[in-house]
DNA sequence: ATGAAGATTGCCT
DNA sequence: GGCAATCTTCATG
């Protein structure tokens, strides 16, 4: 049975430490593959400059701004594909978490054919480790944009997580983020080998115009 | 219409 | 640790 949709209708810094354990599926023609979230960051709504909803609503994150317990995928750097969950915020809507990274707990063949296309190799712990590694373990692209995870009928669910089981859970910045990269608002399970390696945003060279120096 | 940057990853040394 | 790959999105004139 997938999460209830109250348990998404929340702000996103309250829902993200809660979603780890929690279980995230996709079922398609090729297979299902299912992973358990060990890393998730949120993500505040108009109020928090490092989140796509800061500039107001737009085509690409119109979903963040619907209701919650949908995804939101969106495309970056030409070619990944990142993930996350619309929560509620301040002004009732446009918070998120996105997911980092998991473990897969099915399907495992099926999610490293995506990740190696037939060649190369991939361990398991690093399958989905990553918010783009875990979107092509997944098979997540954009036509997934505004899933419902919390309908059984849809390809993509989020389900309860092992009851049972209590994880430890840290905190720390938030990855890749050019602005409040203070603010701890990254959840993981702690130890566990499948979250992915702290990285600080890297701002990128540009190419200059007249590259070399006239001086000499 | 055009220019700049991006919630990343893989391969190189 | 550092940089290339690759294209969509958003702000500005």
């Amino acid at each position: 049975m997938p999460i209830s949709r109250d348990f998404f209708a929340r702000h996103a810094v309250a829902v993200a430490p809660d979603l780890l354990g929690c279980v995230l599926e996709h079922q398609t023609e090729a297979g299902l593959v299912a992973i358990e979230l060990t890393e998730v960051e949120a993500y505040a709504g108009r109020s928090d400059p490092a989140s796509h909803a800061y500039r107001g609503r737009t085509q690409r994150n119109a979903v963040m701004f619907g209701p919650p317990g949908h995804a939101y995928v969106y495309f970056t750097y030409g070619m990944h594909f990142c993930v996350n969950m619309v929560c509620l915020g301040e002004g009732g809507s446009a918070s998120a978490v996105l997911l980092r990274a998991g473990a897969i707990i099915a399907g495992e063949d099926l999610a490293r054919a995506r990740r190696t296309r037939g060649a190369g190799s991939v361990a398991a712990r690093d399958l989905a480790r990553g918010p783009a590694r875990l979107c092509q373990a997944l098979g997540i692209d954009r036509s997934l944009d505004g899933a419902d995870v919390c309908s059984q009928d849809s390809s993509l669910r989020a389900e309860a997580g092992h009851p049972a089981r209590s994880v430890k859970i840290a905190t720390g910045p938030r990855v890749g983020v050019s602005s409040a990269a203070d603010i701890p608002w990254r959840f993981w399970v702690d130890g566990d080998p499948t979250v992915s390696a702290y990285r600080a945003h890297t701002p990128r060279l540009r190419e200059v115009p007249g590259g070399s120096s006239p001086r000499g």
